[in-house]
DNA sequence: GCCCAGGAGTACT
DNA sequence: AGTACTCATGGG
């Protein structure tokens, strides 16, 4: 590799494999990384991200390596369940993704599972994006949202019902749909999203944590859904609305690292959390470390005001 | 064959 | 505000 970067609090394979980013592969002892039209091959060696084929700039951006970790964990980290989710997979950060490749991610995400969706990807920038020589391979850049093959050819491509959705949302986002919803707050900018066919609650969450880096966003799924209401709820049926109050309550302004920290524990070690009696209101309730108020939000002000 | 997968949209109460 | 059904496709 011909370069590096200083990387503490900072794990490569919990942040690419966690299941929040679909443009990558492995490569040897690594990665190879896809961005828009940006194309990285990386690997780690302790506390150094070794790379090449993009600047430190744009690595260090990509992921997030300017945000304070062990300050997050201290907003976040308030019972056991978040705890251990925090030990097993420290290090992982949320990946800035970019805008319109995060809305077409996770409208293909509907209803599938993520080896689908990475095909389904690859499939769409095999299809019509253009494609680069790197690192002794053919790579194919994700189509602009002007050069999304139209509905007909993405069913060829097994997108399945995820088709019309796609070619509406490429003709919202190529019309500038997507370029001012950094300016709105969380509100508005989740109603706006929703405006889009085939982005509802969950992708839309998806979208603000992954896409504009609203840290507080707390998309609820499939996992954090089935985990949220047996480790919070004593396994009673919640609402997804109930559910992103309480973690919005509980884990404040980072509730968004909050989800991916919950979302991959839950999805990768749910046959043994699954065993476990069912916590009872006191242990899940009950806060370990009571921070206060106004230190998660100087935290979260922070944060929000560094863009 | 079944059920589920990082759901959304629609038509019902 | 909750419920049921449908929408493709693939994998267990």
């Amino acid at each position: 590799m011909a370069d590096w970067l200083p990387a503490r609090d900072f794990n490569l394979r919990h942040t690419l494999e966690c299941g929040q980013y679909f443009r990558w592969r492995r490569d040897g002892d690594g990665y190879v990384v896809q961005s828009a039209d940006r194309c990285f091959r990386v690997s780690q060696k302790g506390d150094r991200l070794l790379f090449e084929g993009e600047d430190g700039w744009f690595l260090q951006h990509f992921f997030s390596l300017d945000h304070d970790l062990r300050e997050i964990r201290g907003a976040i980290d308030h019972d056991p369940v978040i705890r251990e989710a925090l030990d097993r997979y420290w290090g992982l950060r949320l990946i800035r993704q970019d805008p319109w490749e995060c809305v077409a991610s996770f409208v293909t995400s509907i209803a599938s599972n993520i080896p689908r969706i990475t095909r389904n990807i690859e499939d769409m920038a095999r299809e019509t994006g253009e494609s680069m020589e790197r690192f002794d391979r053919r790579v194919f850049i994700f189509p602009r949202p002007e050069r999304l093959a139209p509905e007909g050819v993405l069913r060829r491509l097994k997108l399945g019902f995820r088709a019309a959705y796609l070619e509406q949302a490429a003709r919202l986002a190529a019309a500038g749909m997507l370029d001012d919803i950094t300016c709105a707050n969380l509100g508005d900018a989740r109603d706006s999203l929703m405006c889009i066919p085939g982005v509802a609650e969950k992708v839309a969450d998806c979208v603000l944590l992954f896409g504009f880096g609203r840290l507080d966003a707390f998309p609820v799924d499939t996992w954090i859904r089935k985990a949220m209401t047996r480790f919070y709820f004593r396994n009673r049926r919640t609402s997804d609305d109930a559910i992103r109050t309480f973690a919005n309550e509980r884990f404040g302004g980072f509730a968004g690292y909050a989800q991916q920290y919950l979302f991959v524990h839950a999805r990768e070690n749910w046959k043994e959390l699954s065993q476990r009696p069912i916590p009872k209101r006191s242990e899940t309730t009950k806060i370990i470390r009571v921070s206060k108020a106004a230190r998660v939000r100087e935290l979260v002000d922070a944060v929000l005001a560094e863009r």
